[in-house]
DNA sequence: ATCAATGCAAAACTTTTGCAGTAGC
DNA sequence: GCTACTGCAAAAGTTTTGCATTGAT
């Protein structure tokens, strides 16, 4: 699996005339172990611990590349940060994301999906990527009555 | 219609004790006669053409406290900037982004949006905003074959 | 050997905050 | 008169960029 990610991205990337480094590779591997919601800032962290010479910058342009590839999606839920997570077979584009707690419940309706991709294409429209986001309350955070922000 | 909203968000600031002020008024104003999206920084230069001392933070903390009244919707696109535009009736949620352009349609389509609602609640969620992004080309776009960036 | 990639630091960017002065209630 | 609001500037936060050096092809 891991190999497989890897192989794709060296892939793409000689595709581009780009090359295959190791801090690429390291940024690669630990998406593919991670295999959930990051951010830049986390994955640099987790990184540097093993490889201390590691740049913030370098982490930023490779998580780029990646999206640019397809193998890693851009997650953007409006509190200025941009997360990440691995691409992958019938993956879930549906997030729920709570106010209180900020934790992402993610779930699929395929049927939602299918419908409005034709209302997309009945305008004209093109469709690349497509995202849906609901935020509310998560079933613990309705427990707890205060909300205290 | 200006005045109705303007009364909607008065009303909301003596609920929560809040002063109606001179600058409060003018961006709410400015939100009414642009009725599209818009952000900061448009909203700021705009204002500022006529009255030289607004200042940048004004017209966030406006923008924040009008977001939160509910007259006003937070709308992120992944760029980096966050947009606001009039909430009204029959708001479309759902939009379409050309990430060639850069352009904005929306449209609307209730049986999705009851669909998901349906889901979201039957995962113990209580949803509080909703909101539906496809990007891809528009049909003005596909056209121009080269992407130039 | 060439040319891209890296790490660092500085810059750029949007948004927030601290504070002295001002204005609404 | 009290307390919130404003404008400014500075701070905070994320992301990008410039540059000398290193490393991949």
């Amino acid at each position: 699996m891991k190999q497989q990610v890897k192989e794709q991205f060296n892939h793409f990337l000689s595709r581009k005339h780009l090359k295959t480094t190791l801090q690429r590779n390291l940024v690669v591997d630990a998406m593919v172990e991670l295999d959930r919601h990051t951010h830049v800032d986390e994955l640099y962290l987790l990184l540097r611990a093993k490889h201390p010479y590691i740049g913030h910058a370098t982490v930023y342009r490779a998580l780029r590349l990646l999206a640019e590839s397809g193998l890693v999606r851009e997650i953007n839920l409006g509190d200025g940060i941009t997360r990440y997570r691995l691409a992958r077979q019938g993956e879930r584009r549906d997030y729920l994301v709570c106010s209180d707690c900020g934790g992402v419940t993610e779930f699929e309706n395929g049927l939602v999906e299918k419908e409005q991709l034709k209302r997309a294409h009945s305008l004209g429209f093109m469709v690349e990527s497509f995202k849906i986001e609901l935020k509310g309350l998560c079933r613990h955070c309705q427990g707890r009555n205060s909300r205290t922000h």
